[in-house]
DNA sequence: ATAGGGTTAG
């Protein structure tokens, strides 16, 4: 970790070769600045590049820029020194840069960046000190504007500082500066800029009506018909998430004879970013500047960059760097933690990894950015370990953390259950001078509900509203699940009721949380009327959403409460249920609401311990009808959906339905449907190849999600007898270590395995005994199996496991007994193993066959396994 | 004039 270099002691954003040029890209006719001659690309990322193979990988780095070298030569004697002072690698303007993502995320007190290069007067600085000083108070701030009036510079110093009160939060101060400099009689030019950095900085700060009253009011008084101040509209706009109308003003330009220019075009782009519109149609506007020969600059792709970052689009990122490349744009600090960011979010950290790394090579230096982004990136994938050690990275580099990089330690900790020290990082963040806030709080509360702490959690949650934190959906939604997954029907309900009274928007998180209760009660034709009643609401739901009812529809139930008012059932997948039943379903009508009846119905239940039967039903229609919806609304199934649906078929008793199922889905993508269908029909030889390509894929998974997939997939295998089948399957998992467990010859832990994976396992492991004894060798003097007492099942305790394998090995006359002190572990000795697999004939019961085999050789395999078994 | 944090499914 400390063979990186050091940076200089003028660090910038940029890498050093291109220091140099670093004041002119601050100005907005920075596309004049290159010559270079490489041809524009213009049409390359219309629709079909989409798919298009990417071959850059992050070593592209290493492979350009020779340019670079230079720089890192005449930097390298510093290396050593600094690192032995231990000094923070972090340039100390963006130490303690807060976000920059949404203007209403920015309001507190951080300190200041002074990033603007636009000449001014040193008078501005002073002057920006006295108004800094003058407490908010409007007689202070007038004075002090009409006292200096004198010593400002035109325009320029005043538009110096309204762009700083817009990096600082300073509404007042902008607006009092912005409205005594106006009064002056000033040119239609000046009255234009002036507007225009307004604009600007009422955009930052989230004040999006006064900025487009600004916008309205400087083009009916005649200075605002000028790209500038369309431009900044433009940005305003998409800082507070509105792309639409930043489209809308963007394409009313043209008829104005307004030519959009590189910064126009880098705001739309930006404003495409923001919020959060596909990749697809953002890149139009970067198609058209190609087309109307407005050169991009690094902004430009690092805006494009960051559209891919919020979907993972790694490949993608990839392609634009090497669009960089050939452009000779050098990367900065923000394409490489927006790039890593990318990579984080689509799955990719050994190369984040590695493109970490390699920043400091490139002597781009990791801000306090690069190390939150990666952090994040670390703990989504279940890497707490490296998190917490790339945090300790950071305190020996004695680099001071921000609000963001604290909340994401908080979250490290708590996920890992490690509360002691999720508190202290609260109180250090106190010492700091960082006052935790609802992110931070809604961790530990997540935290707290997942360890079963509910007295904390109800103590934090009224501690938060006590000192003024106020809770936000989030907050809600987690309330709501720690407290349902609790069976705290009460006290959800209350929560519930809270979060009405606060008039907070409802979000797919709090729906999907509700969604989620209803179906583990048992309420899933319920759950099914929400998710229909959120679409209407346009409330997208996600993959999540449906997973949560697809999962339920495993053990099917009719209900329920009487929640529509009829016993009926949903017909599926003829159609949608009417409009009148949705309405009557969830919409919330004064006195009226349905979740809060729900609620009510599961407290009652509860108290009077009258837990209502409802009939299961095996439903695999429904699954079709959600996976065509999923199909409908773009959102994509992932590997949860397909372990769900796996499931499904586990728990459907006819073989014809399981097989019709994943037959139908395989319209849908041929690849994993096309394996799961053939494995299940028995054409193991033929589809094994394309078996392979899908346990590569799932190898890229954390392990509990892996080994839920080997676990739904040999369950349902052996389900339907296709034995052979569901024994490949779980060597293939054993071999790819998805279960971590203790594999050896003297135990074999299955702990963490379904009961079909559990059983095939436990074929194989004698069946490997069983060569051993015949090779001559011996068995260990004691044998165990772990089965676990059910700690990891769904039902806490519900020891499925255990009695599925004292069931198979009972039935096969073993001589393995449960411990006397651990009800968890089967165990016997050696030699009465070995006496018992010797039984002439039993290898023909150890051998594990398909009922259905369509693979070649005809017929059942013989002797045993195929070597490397 | 561009970058990072909290959540829901298994």
């Amino acid at each position: 970790m400390a063979s990186a270099p050091t940076p200089p002691p003028n660090y910038s954003s940029v890498p050093v070769e291109n220091h140099n040029h670093k004041h002119n890209h601050n100005h907005q006719n920075s596309h004049k600045r290159h010559r270079n001659d490489w041809s524009s690309s213009s049409g390359k990322y219309s629709n079909s590049r989409s798919a298009a193979p990417i071959a850059a990988a992050a070593t592209d780095i290493a492979a350009h820029g020779g340019g670079n070298g230079g720089g890192r030569s005449v930097y390298s004697s510093a290396l050593g020194s600094l690192l032995d002072g231990r000094r923070s690698r972090l340039a100390p303007e963006f130490s303690g840069r807060k976000s920059t993502r949404y203007a209403a995320k920015k309001h507190s007190g951080l300190p200041r960046a002074a990033l603007n290069t636009l000449p001014h007067s040193e008078a501005a600085n002073e002057v920006l000190t006295y108004l800094y000083n003058a407490g908010n108070i409007v007689s202070n701030i007038d004075n002090v504007l009409i006292s200096n009036e004198h010593r400002l510079w035109e325009v320029e110093d005043y538009i110096y500082m309204l762009k700083d009160f817009g990096n600082t939060g300073q509404l007042l101060l902008a607006e009092k500066c912005y409205e005594f400099i106006m009064c002056k009689p000033n040119g239609r030019v000046a009255k234009g800029k002036l507007t225009s950095a307004m604009i600007g900085t009422l955009g930052r700060l989230g004040e999006i009506n006064r900025a487009i009253e600004l916008f309205r009011e400087s083009r009916i008084e005649g200075y605002g018909m000028t790209v500038y101040t369309f431009s900044a509209m433009i940005s305003a706009y998409g800082r507070n998430g509105r792309f639409a109308d930043a489209v809308e003003l963007f394409m009313s330009m043209r008829g104005l004879g307004l030519v959009p220019n590189l910064v126009t075009y880098n705001s739309i782009i930006d404003a495409g970013a923001k919020g959060e519109v596909s990749f697809d149609v953002v890149v139009k506007y970067y198609d058209e500047m190609l087309a109307a020969g407005v050169r991009p600059d690094r902004l430009t792709y690092n805006s494009l960059l960051s559209v891919c970052a919020s979907k993972g689009m790694w490949e993608m990122a990839q392609k634009l760097l090497t669009e960089m490349d050939g452009r000779r744009i050098v990367r900065d600090v923000f394409t490489y933690n927006t790039y890593l960011d990318t990579l984080c979010k689509g799955g990719q950290i050994d190369l984040a990894r590695r493109v970490f790394e390699e920043m400091s090579f490139k002597c781009v230096w990791p801000t306090i950015v690069t190390y939150s982004t990666l952090m994040d990136g670390y703990a989504k994938a279940n890497l707490l370990e490296d998190a917490l050690h790339l945090y300790e990275e950071m305190k020996l580099r004695s680099v001071c953390l921000d609000r963001v990089c604290y909340n994401t330690v908080v979250g490290v900790y708590a996920k890992l259950d490690r509360f002691d020290e999720a508190v202290n990082i609260c109180r250090e963040m106190d010492g700091c001078g960082i006052k935790t806030d609802v992110v931070t709080c809604n961790a530990l509360l997540a935290g707290y509900g997942r360890h079963g702490m509910y007295a904390k959690v109800k103590r934090l949650f009224e501690e938060m509203k006590a000192r003024n934190i106020y809770p936000n959906t989030l907050t809600y939604s987690t309330m709501i699940d720690v407290y349902t997954k609790a069976e705290m029907f009460q006290e959800a309900m209350n929560v519930y009721i809270e979060f009405k009274m606060a008039r907070l928007e409802v979000d797919v998180v709090f729906y999907t949380a509700i969604v989620d209760a209803l179906c583990k009660n048992g309420l899933v034709e319920s759950s099914i009327m929400l998710l229909i009643a959120m679409i209407e609401k346009g409330i997208k739901p996600n993959v999540v959403t449906f997973n949560s009812i697809i999962d339920a529809c495993q053990e099917s139930q009719t209900l329920e409460y009487g929640v529509h008012g009829s016993t009926q059932a949903i017909e599926y997948p003829n159609e949608q249920p009417s409009a009148m039943l949705i309405d009557g379903a969830f919409q919330t009508m004064p006195g009226e609401d349905r979740i809060l009846k729900m609620f009510q119905q599961l407290a009652s239940e509860k108290a009077g311990h009258i837990r209502k039967l409802r009939r299961g039903r095996q439903d695999l229609n429904c699954i079709f009808w959600l996976f065509q919806k999923m199909h409908e609304l773009h959102i994509k199934p992932n590997v949860v959906t397909f372990s769900a649906i796996l499931n499904a078929c586990s728990r459907c008793n006819s073989y014809d339905d399981a097989a019709k199922l994943l037959d139908t889905l395989r319209l849908f993508d041929s690849q994993v449907y096309g394996v799961t269908h053939g494995l299940l029909m028995g054409y193991r030889e033929q589809i094994w190849f394309s078996a392979q390509t899908l346990f590569n894929e799932l190898m890229r998974m954390d392990s509990s999600t892996a080994s839920a997939f080997y676990n739904a997939l040999t369950d349902m295998l052996w389900h339907f007898g296709q034995r052979r089948g569901a024994q490949m399957v779980v060597i293939e998992g054993k071999n790819r270590n998805v279960w971590k467990g203790e594999w050896s010859i003297s135990c074999l832990d299955l702990h963490l395995m379904s009961c079909g994976a559990g059983s095939a396992m436990v074929h194989d492991w004698l069946l490997n005994m069983h060569r051993t004894l015949f090779q001559g060798s011996e068995l260990p003097k004691i044998v165990n199996i772990l089965t676990g007492w059910g700690k990891h099942s769904k039902v806490m305790g519900d020891g499925t496991l255990k009695r599925a394998i004292e069931a198979l090995l009972n039935g096969m006359g073993s001589p393995f007994r449960f411990a006397e002190h651990n009800m968890g572990r089967l165990t016997s000795s050696g030699d009465l193993v070995a006496t018992w697999l010797r039984q002439p004939g039993f290898i023909d019961t150890l051998v594990l066959y398909d009922v259905l085999n369509h693979s070649q050789p005809a017929g059942p395999p013989h002797g045993y396994p195929a070597p490397g078994f």
